[in-house]
RNA sequence: GCCCAGGUAGCUCAGUUGGUAGAGCAUGCGACUGAAAAUCGCAGUGUCGGCGGUUCGACCCCGUCCCUGGGCA
């Protein structure tokens, strides 16, 4: 049974622009946590490990084997190893904060949490904001919550892993090739139903890659290869984000699997994936 | 053919009165604790169009040739 793991997938808005899985997918293999949540709302890391860890003892209950597929480093991360167990935000102190700019939000920080402001770059907008909304709303530094972890599953669970790191350049033809297709599936329709919505554009879903490409589109087809450039380029970028992370951040223990994953390779990436541990 | 404007990093361009160059983007590498498809950090690269000349020294000044764009014929 498949678990998603991708934090774009989450939302129903995007089905297209977050290349969820097709109807012939769907019919192959039960899946969850796909296009679940409304475009309105704001997934996070906890969130996300929360109703993953749900899923998963339900699954574990039928006697059956979840298999967690995506993307979302942080999501992967906080699932398996914890989050640290700071409490709601006081949404008023988040308001505050995001509005605020970095610069401003920095300067508040020196003063409340000094050893954050100096750890964090002067231009980091989110952390600092992080840092902020957490020692205004909690009283403590963000460090000090930080310091432990809690919630994390890897130990109680039995846990087969694996990495898919392909070359690069296989992987960047990939994106231009899967962003093509989106714009060519009916991306742009997805898009402008989106951004009819009117919803704030700090949501997550606004942030998806091609939501911005397309909306700043006039002339969607007269800007058909800007717009492709501009979304392909995105899609890479974010790719070598995916790349690094995963590269570096896992256990050093976990397989990576460095070919092209084609149906040639496959049966090497399975075995990979149940060499013992 | 003539006139004008250009030719500098992969791309778009900057370069102060001559002292062998620098931004953005791209690329590469990295970071990542409740927005993560987010948010950041670091790094490299140049026969400064070719050839000659002036000068101690030329991306910069002079000559010439080539190429691109625009205008006039």
């Amino acid at each position: 049974m498949i678990v998603n793991a991708d934090s774009a997938q989450l939302y129903r808005d995007l089905d297209i622009l977050s290349a969820r899985p097709s109807p012939a997918d769907l019919a192959r293999a039960e899946h969850r946590l796909y296009g679940v949540l409304d475009g309105s709302d704001s997934c996070s890391a906890a969130r996300w490990a929360a109703m993953a860890k749900a899923e998963i003892e339900a699954i574990h209950g039928e006697g059956r084997l979840p298999i967690l597929v995506g993307g979302t480093g942080l999501y992967l991360r906080t699932l398996l190893d914890g989050i640290a167990p700071i409490p709601p935000i006081d949404p008023a102190i988040r308001a505050d904060v995001r509005v605020a700019s970095v610069a401003d939000n920095r300067a508040a920080l020196e003063h409340l949490d000094p050893a954050s402001a100096a750890r964090l770059g002067p231009a980091d907008t989110t952390r600092i904001a992080r840092a902020l909304e957490v020692v205004r709303s909690t009283g403590r530094p963000i460090a000090e919550w930080q310091a432990q972890t809690t919630g994390g599953i890897c130990l109680t669970i039995s846990l087969k892993s694996l990495i898919l790191l392909p070359p690069r350049d296989w992987l960047y033809a990939r994106c231009d090739d899967r962003f093509r297709a989106m714009l060519d599936g009916g991306a742009e329709l997805e898009a402008r139903a989106l951004l009819a919505r009117k919803l704030d554009p700090a949501l997550p879903v606004m942030r998806a890659i091609g939501v911005r490409e397309i909306g700043q589109t006039i002339n969607f087809s007269a800007d058909l290869c800007h717009t492709f450039q501009a979304g392909a380029q995105a899609t890479r970028r974010y790719a070598k984000r995916q790349y690094t992370w995963f590269a570096n951040q896992p256990p050093p223990d976990w397989p990576r699997f460095t070919k092209p994953l084609t149906p040639e390779t496959m049966p090497e990436a399975l075995a990979l994936l149940d060499a013992p541990d």
